[in-house]
DNA sequence: GCCCACAATTTACTTGGAGTAGATTTTTTC
DNA sequence: GAAAAAATCTACTCCAAGTAAATTGTGGGC
């Protein structure tokens, strides 16, 4: 698509004074160069898919964090809306919650490849920080007002965003691994239910019932 | 340290036919070279740091992967000693489980630039799969016994495990760069008690009181 | 109608870190 | 005493990110 649509240009100033590279175009073409070739895309690779150089690519778009952020977006903005329209077609708050955890890894289930391309950030890097404000972005005002609702201090809502964004991230990247293949395995469901149960729940239902079972030893 | 032990070697063949980079020696002033310099260390850094040339490194350690690993295992350690330690002076499971939070983010925090390179990998990658299933080891048995105890099928410890080290992971990440001097910052307090609620109790109390708030919505 | 300045593109390069091959030095062994 | 062996170090390759300078075509001045 991006080939036929975006043929590489002999150089020269162009016809009437406009911009050849479209950033929206070339943004499209990486992504489907990166769903094409895998996560390790390299710009390369990328700028070839889109029939540019990697000067143009660099040029239009910017570094490589800045592809990943502008990938980010639209990927998040994709999830967002999958969350939404999950978790829209529930009654009950618990169950939208669930149906809102079955969104997202569906979602990125999906798109895998633009999403392990956009989180190949290291933890502790910018980019990573960003992306994850970013994602948690979403989430704190509604923490922020049901806390408030419950006595609990506002502050505390990123926190929680922070602590879902790392669970999902984890938990769905983990799942990835297992399910290279078959997207709708029978795994998935439980593993929606499992998580959005600890983040709705928590553990103390189960833990704390367990007391007798020599307090809390995670290291034996 | 590292310096006075482990001193450059002339080329040679050793004296008792005994091989002189010790390993552990090399992993120890490594991790001193990461903690000095920061999680970007290069492998020439290290080496140089060991008094040791970079194929003696390799020869001795393995790849960059493999220095990982190796320190993330001590690091692991370190952190689950803390975790118990925190955790054992508690006598009420959820006292325990906030005690054991603490702990853990107070280790991160007492060694943060060899936790930011310990967790240099991106998520996807065969290195943070390992990892997450290294640090979430710990937990399962925890949970397996626990969630039988209830009546919940134990399987689903291994999605809970590794719900909680993404989310302590991010958190403790993103609270770090707040907090680059002071590590006794009066939000350690809040951090630790918002996170340990989160996963202990679930955000369920809170957003199923705020109910009347347009279900959930966390896209607008 | 011709020529020069300008703008967009491409080729080809630099940089930096991971990982490795082969030269080098010292000890052991016959 | 000389050759083999075992350890080291120097110097290299490889790969991907990012960039500078050469190249080619359009638009305006005369």
């Amino acid at each position: 698509m991006a080939d036929a649509t975006t043929r590489r240009r002999r150089p020269g100033r162009p016809k009437g004074g406009q911009v050849v590279a479209d950033r929206s175009q070339l943004l499209a073409a990486a992504a489907d160069v990166i769903r094409a070739q895998g996560p390790d895309a390299t710009m390369d690779e990328i700028a070839a898919g889109a029939s540019v150089t990697k000067p143009i690519l660099y040029r239009t778009i910017g570094d490589k964090a800045a592809l990943v952020a502008a990938l980010s977006e639209s990927l998040i903005d994709q999830i967002d809306r999958s969350v939404n329209t999950a978790a829209g077609s529930a009654t009950d708050p618990a169950a939208a919650f669930e149906a809102a955890i079955r969104g997202y890894v569906a979602a990125v289930d999906a798109d895998r490849n633009l999403f392990l391309f956009v989180n190949s950030a290291a933890p502790g890097t910018d980019q990573f920080r960003r992306l994850v404000d970013r994602s948690a972005a979403s989430m704190i005002g509604v923490f922020s007002s049901a806390r408030a609702n419950v006595g609990l201090d506002p502050d505390g809502s990123r926190t929680w965003a922070w602590a879902i964004v790392g669970a999902l991230q984890v938990v769905t990247t983990m799942w990835l691994r297992d399910n290279d293949c078959d997207s709708t395995s029978n795994g998935f469901d439980a593993l929606v239910h499992d998580v959005s149960q600890l983040l709705w729940s928590g553990i103390g239902p189960a833990l704390g019932a367990a007391r007798s079972a020599r307090d809390l030893d995670p290291g034996a």
